[in-house]
DNA sequence: ATTTTTATTTTGTCTAAATAAAAAAATGGC
DNA sequence: GCCATTTTTTTATTTAGACAAAATAAAAAT
């Protein structure tokens, strides 16, 4: 018979890199590299290095040296709560308290560690248990589930089709600027006209606006096709 | 020409420590002692020790050795903004998301060390400009004012006079959830019918209800005269 | 005036998180 | 397979916050 802990204590920082693993693993199938999680989190390698021992110490991530780290299930666990978390409380300030998409990344970092399940639930209901958040991207249910949607990028939409707005692949300050700028929001209809060989740059038309936009901007919106 | 930081930046330790200081000199005219500040915080007077002298280090509290401690104006107005934003989320967990006023604390207690002025100014607006939190006590404006309202404890009322309930001095958990048991709730109208010259305890009437309370209830209860 | 008690501070350790510099392991080219 | 380069880990330090034990100051008692 023996003694379990049934809930790890995980700390402020302990959970940002949980989630910097989180997500450096969706794109890719391999262990996630040390420096990537340096880079990423702004932080030295070595920095990495000490945490990952101590994230294999307390189970939630698979570790071998100089081989890269995956999460656990416990470590998964941990990470959609916080992507959880991080995504209705950007939801609250969007909804709720008239902030703009560009500005809920910062202050959400910060809720996301706020530690009350009671909270969370609640909040959830609040808002009418959403499913994507400000940006599009899809909120887990408290038992880790996702909707995934089928979306794909502007660009490899073809010529012709209409696809509806539903995310954004870069969130940054200064792609989302760039969209409100152009009037170009979540849930707006896209028609591509036209795709210049030159550059790749597409002639759209979204909500009955001709609008040319470059092959960066279509590489990083997700539509859903109609 | 010189250099001034224009913002210290204040740990979330310090912050605690700053609250505490603040909440113990409030009902004395003393600077707060060193064991004081250990006591309410369930620390160590030496870790106290240590942490007034940053404290003073960074112009927040005025501290001589073995004479105690006074918040300096910089240290008033960060105590004043921490609890302006505790009670706010005091509210925000009890008018927006069906908390009780037993259960608010805990997660207040760690929502008021959220960085984001923005945050905290929408927040107030969402909710209406709210003056008192759900135990009653008043929220400091923006700028560190006060609503001071003239309240006095429910025992210090004179037979035949009838108060409206608008605060609790004590806001313990088993305090709070007495209460509700009681039905006794913020905005209740009490008259003092009778006190018994032997313990001290009031017959009332509250809201066309009977009741008999205790000295030790009365003596927690604030109300304001009509 | 002296001693005792109480309150407070100092000192030395500890843990968590970070960095820089040094060492070790992996990798890619020849 | 060996070398040079890159990646990763180890080691030594630093800083914030906490605690226990020892030292000291202030207050109270004799
Ligand atoms: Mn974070
Ligand atoms: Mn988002
Ligand atoms: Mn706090
Ligand atoms: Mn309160």
């Amino acid at each position: 018979m023996y003694f379990y802990e049934n809930f790890i204590f995980v700390t402020l920082s302990e959970e940002d890199y949980i989630k910097a693993i989180y997500h450096l693993g969706k794109t890719q199938t391999a262990a996630v590299s040390t420096n990537a999680i340096a880079k990423r989190m702004a932080t030295k390698p070595s920095s990495v290095s000490d945490m990952l021992r101590k994230l294999s110490d307390k189970g939630l991530v698979n570790y071998k040296r100089y081989k890269g780290v995956t999460l656990t299930d416990e470590g998964i666990a941990t990470a959609l709560n916080l992507v959880r978390k991080h995504r209705l409380w950007e939801v609250f300030l969007v909804d709720k308290l008239e902030f703009t998409w560009d500005e809920v990344h910062e202050v959400a970092e910060q809720l996301e560690h706020i530690k009350s399940e009671k909270l969370i639930d609640k909040l959830d209901q609040h808002l009418g248990f959403p499913e994507v958040d400000p940006h599009g991207d899809p909120i887990p249910s408290k038992n880790g589930e996702f909707k995934t949607s089928i979306k794909k990028l502007l660009k490899d939409l073809s010529i012709g089709t209409t696809g509806i707005c539903v995310g954004v692949k870069d969130s940054s300050k200064t792609f989302l600027k760039f969209l409100d700028r152009k009037k170009i929001a979540l849930g707006d209809e896209i028609k591509v006209l036209e795709r210049e060989e030159f550059d790749g740059s597409l002639h759209i038309d979204i909500d009955g606006r001709d609008l040319h936009i470059s092959k960066q901007i279509a590489t990083n919106l997700y539509v859903k096709e109609v």
